[in-house]
RNA sequence: GCGGGCGUGGCGGAGCCGGCAGACGCGCGGGACUUAGGAUCCCGUGGGCAAAGGCCCGUGUGGGUUCAAAUCCCACCGCCCGCACCA
């Protein structure tokens, strides 16, 4: 290689300078329009390869397209920092959390920017900061004066073994991922955010994003999982109390033969009190218990197994008694914790029926009818007309629903409810390595929230991290024991800490003020850089991290604080980068390390590589030819330039249309400038605008001959002019060496996005295609402006299409001005 | 099972608001320069037939709409992702 580039050299040297120039520096500007690029930030866990890059590099082609194109860009990056990783850290090398987690934020902070990433450093955050976390307890603070957080025993995952709390991340196949030995449930105190007194609205407002991915707004409503159905009171007389079901088939409530009930329900213990089959029922409850922790998978084919509680409730519908199960197949999570039994017409009641010899009786029969109870092979969940319904037979069961919910209503056992799947957020960690929750027991005033004024409330520096069952906080008693805020009573502090999901729910906000003292945010820069217009990351955080981030913006905007009910108006997931067809990982072996492609190849070829590899969704394989083909790109580009030092002093900026080869450079230019700002600005496909740069190159190569010293020098002058800010976003290095190199004034990162001149973009002459029976048959040059007749004529006149049209005669002309004339024949009469 | 998505050369991928299939890159073949070149520059490269002009076939499979289908519609096959006893 003989360029005289040497980019391991020279992007270190730009490094240097833009340093000094200050380059990314962003301020408030009310005068432009703002621009607020983000990526997800990452978890500092010591390795950044090339898989990593890839998302940083999309955001940052993005930021510095907009940045070129007038707006005001803020572009931030900083850590989620709390985690678990770093508390096994301590545990397994005795290194402090703090001190492992800063290493390797030195680590990734030195990648940032060797990658030429255009971050405003002057506001990187880390979650573990006190500066940061403090305001994180300010959030929790923020939700329980509102409402929106509560204290309830919840069972947590928990390793005999390791003697720890998982997190739920961390089962693997109802095992614990370090040691595999089979999970446990135990019940604890947990704190709780409220996230389902907003699940209509998270619902609803998916509508609001239409710059978000399909498949990330399904998702999120699937998870979301709302259902509109009623709830049903079974009568028990015997215990003179009511069970309510939930149900979205009120319509079957007539074929309910039979109320089940899972296995934690309240009232399985009381109704089996005193009852011959007792311990069998506690029995059944125990071993029950013991599944709830085995994986999921499978669990809708495994056989459905109950026991009868020797008691009746009465089917308020018909007035009938039916028998009271329980079974390992109603959840306690959903709904009441009981369902009511409707074998004919739901499936899981129908398998439980016929293994326990239950009546099954048909309420609604399809369109052909025909449905027997004794002869039939499956439930039929599909619509039909309500018959054995007493009043409502003949009613089409879907119009029955409401019938029915009202006859109850007035009759007083049923009433609308509607259901989600969502649960609300358990916060709680039982770990060190978290911002600690900013509450205090007292016993004569019960749980005091922290004063605002106090915050934060500080990790203390030694613990001991072993793992003994129970948060390693606790075995700090300097931190444990305080004072009563309230009444200065010798209290409590909570010992758990919060969940990491919560650290990274709200720092996009941060960002906009990320030194502010006052609160999470001053509101003024909220009002000014929020909401995110572009936010990049991966597609595995499509529903945790962006629905509380979703969650959090919105109690925020019901108190007035941010401008908008939503986080993220665009949101771009891109896929993975893999090598030799997996994801690159330690464990696999299968890693890419930045340091060998940059120093051999620079970060401009590793950027561009990426990014042109693939529409940035799609994952890629990483391919070292691929490198290579980048590669030598951007030396070729680099060498159009290398025999013009000084250029842009030297000619006039715009060109005279001189030649004909000249006027179809200036016209691929102006093409490529469409081409270029489409494909980033409307279409995220960045791959295919770098796609159009290589073409554009390839004809310059052609204008300006071997030597590349050809051509007319405005010409090329304009040429290099446009490509190199055309390029700059991608490979932010090699541009700006050029742009010096070309005499280009200032930084090249600080110069306007080209414009192309619409006149200049039309072709003058368009090839037109000919069809003769739907087959290419001829073609033929013609101006842009020919008219419909005067292509016609041309066509029909043309020795290749008389040849096809021998012996036939034009049954009809279709023509598109610009673009073809398409004749169909038929038999020439005789 | 339910929901979403995708099938295009040897490979990664363009084109998909119907209008020249295969942009761009990799790989491969050829040429130029050169003591040399695994550097660089240029040309070629879906398959078949042909000396050539050209002809035929081609976007998972089968059908349909249309002057015209990779693109729209229907059925099927294959792959990927998400959820999965949510009543």
């Amino acid at each position: 290689m003989t360029a005289s580039y040497e980019p391991g050299r020279r992007e270190l040297y730009w490094l240097d300078r833009w340093q000094e120039w200050d380059l990314y520096r962003t301020e408030q500007d009310p005068t432009r329009p703002k621009y607020y690029c983000l990526e997800m930030f990452p978890y500092p866990s010591g390795d950044f390869h090339m898989g990593h890059a890839r998302n940083y590099t999309i955001g940052d082609v993005l930021a510095r397209f907009h940045r070129m194109n007038g707006y005001n860009v803020l572009h931030p990056m900083g850590y989620d920092a709390f985690g678990l990783p770093a508390e096994n850290a301590a545990i397994l090398r005795g290194m402090h959390p703090a001190r492992w987690t800063w290493q390797n934020i030195e680590k990734l902070r030195y990648w940032f920017r060797r990658m030429g990433y255009s971050y405003d450093w002057e506001r990187e955050i880390a979650t573990c900061h006190p500066d940061y976390y403090r305001w994180t307890q300010w959030m929790f603070l923020f939700l329980h004066h509102r409402g929106l957080t509560y204290r309830a025993r919840a069972p947590v995952n928990w390793c005999p073994q390791c003697a720890t709390v998982l997190a739920n991340e961390q089962v693997v196949q109802g095992g614990c991922w370090r040691c595999h030995t089979p999970v446990v449930r135990k019940e604890l105190e947990q704190w709780f955010f409220r996230i389902t007194a907003y699940a209509d609205r998270l619902l609803d407002d998916l509508k609001l994003l239409d710059g978000w991915p399909e498949r990330v707004k399904v998702m999120q409503a699937n998870w979301i999982g709302r259902s509109e159905g009623a709830e049903l009171r079974f009568r028990v007389e015997e215990l003179g109390e009511d069970i309510t079901v939930f149900t979205t088939r009120q319509d079957t409530v007539f074929g309910a033969t039979f109320l089940v009930l899972a296995p934690e329900h309240p009232l399985v213990k009381r109704l089996a009190a005193g009852k011959p089959g007792e311990s069998r029922v506690l029995e059944f409850i125990a071993e029950a218990a013991r599944h709830r922790g085995e994986p999921e998978d499978g669990a809708a084919e495994r056989p459905k197994r109950g026991l009868f509680l020797e008691s009746y409730c009465r089917n308020p519908a018909t007035g009938e008694d039916i028998p009271i199960w329980v079974a390992d197949y109603v959840l306690m999570e959903y709904g009441t914790g009981a369902v009511m039994g409707v074998p004919a017409h739901d499936q899981r009641d129908f398998e439980f029926a016929r293994q326990y010899g239950l009546p099954v009786r048909v309420v609604v029969q399809p369109p052909g009818g025909g449905l027997d109870a004794d002869t039939m092979t499956a439930a039929y969940d599909g619509p039909g007309v309500m018959v054995n319904s007493g009043p409502f037979d003949g009613t089409p069961n879907e119009e029955g629903k409401a019938r029915v919910t009202a006859w109850g209503q007035e009759r007083g056992w049923a009433r609308p409810a509607v259901q989600y799947r969502l649960r609300d957020w358990l916060v709680s960690r039982q770990r060190y390595w978290g911002a600690p929750i900013p509450i205090v027991y007292c016993e004569r005033c019960g749980i005091v929230p922290v004063p605002e004024e106090q915050l934060p409330v500080l990790l203390p520096e030694v613990v001991d991290f072993s793992p003994r069952g129970m948060s390693p906080l606790a075995t700090a008693p300097e931190f444990i024991n305080t004072t009563c805020p309230t009444c200065g009573e010798p209290a409590r502090r909570e010992t758990d800490t919060m969940d990491t999901f919560v650290c990274s729910s709200w720092y996009y906000m941060r960002y906009v003020s990320p030194r502010y003292t006052a609160g999470p945010f001053q509101k003024e820069a909220a009002f000014y850089w929020l909401p995110v217009d572009q936010y990049t990351g991966g597609i595995e955080h499509a529903i945790l991290h962006l629905l509380y981030s979703r969650f959090f913006t919105k109690v925020l905007y019901d108190a007035g604080l941010v401008p908008e009910p939503e986080p993220f108006r665009r949101l771009l997931t891109q896929g993975m980068v893999l090598k030799d067809g997996a994801a690159m990982s330690k464990s696999r072996g299968n890693v890419v390390e930045p340091a060998p492609i940059v120093e051999k190849y620079g970060a401009d070829t590793a950027r561009v590589f990426e990014l042109f590899a693939a529409p940035p969704e799609k994952e890629i394989d990483w391919s070292d030819r691929g490198v290579e083909g980048v590669y030598r790109f951007l030396m070729r580009v680099w060498r159009l330039a290398e025999v013009r030092p000084g250029l842009f002093r030297q000619v006039p900026g715009h060109p005279e249309a001189a030649d004909a080869a000249a006027r179809e450079v200036r016209r691929l230019v102006h093409r490529t400038i469409k081409k270029v700002t489409e494909d980033v600005r409307d279409r995220f496909m960045l791959n295919t605008a770098v796609a159009a740069l290589m073409e554009m190159v390839n004809g310059l190569y052609a204008y300006v001959g071997e030597d590349r010293t050809g051509g007319d020098p405005a010409v090329v002058a304009e040429a290099l002019h446009v490509l190199v800010r055309l390029l700059a976003p991608f490979a932010p290095f090699i541009t700006e060496e050029m742009w010096q190199l070309l005499g280009g004034e200032g930084s090249v990162h600080r110069q306007s996005w080209p414009a192309y001149d619409p006149g200049l973009v039309a072709a003058e002459q368009v090839t037109v295609v000919v069809q003769v029976d739907g087959r290419v048959r001829h073609r033929f040059q013609a101006p842009v402006d020919a008219t419909r007749e005067e292509l016609e004529a041309e066509a029909l006149a043309a020795p290749r299409v008389r040849q096809f049209l021998d012996g036939r005669e034009v049954a009809r002309v279709v023509t598109v001005p610009g673009k073809l004339v398409s004749i169909a024949t038929r038999p020439a009469a005789s």
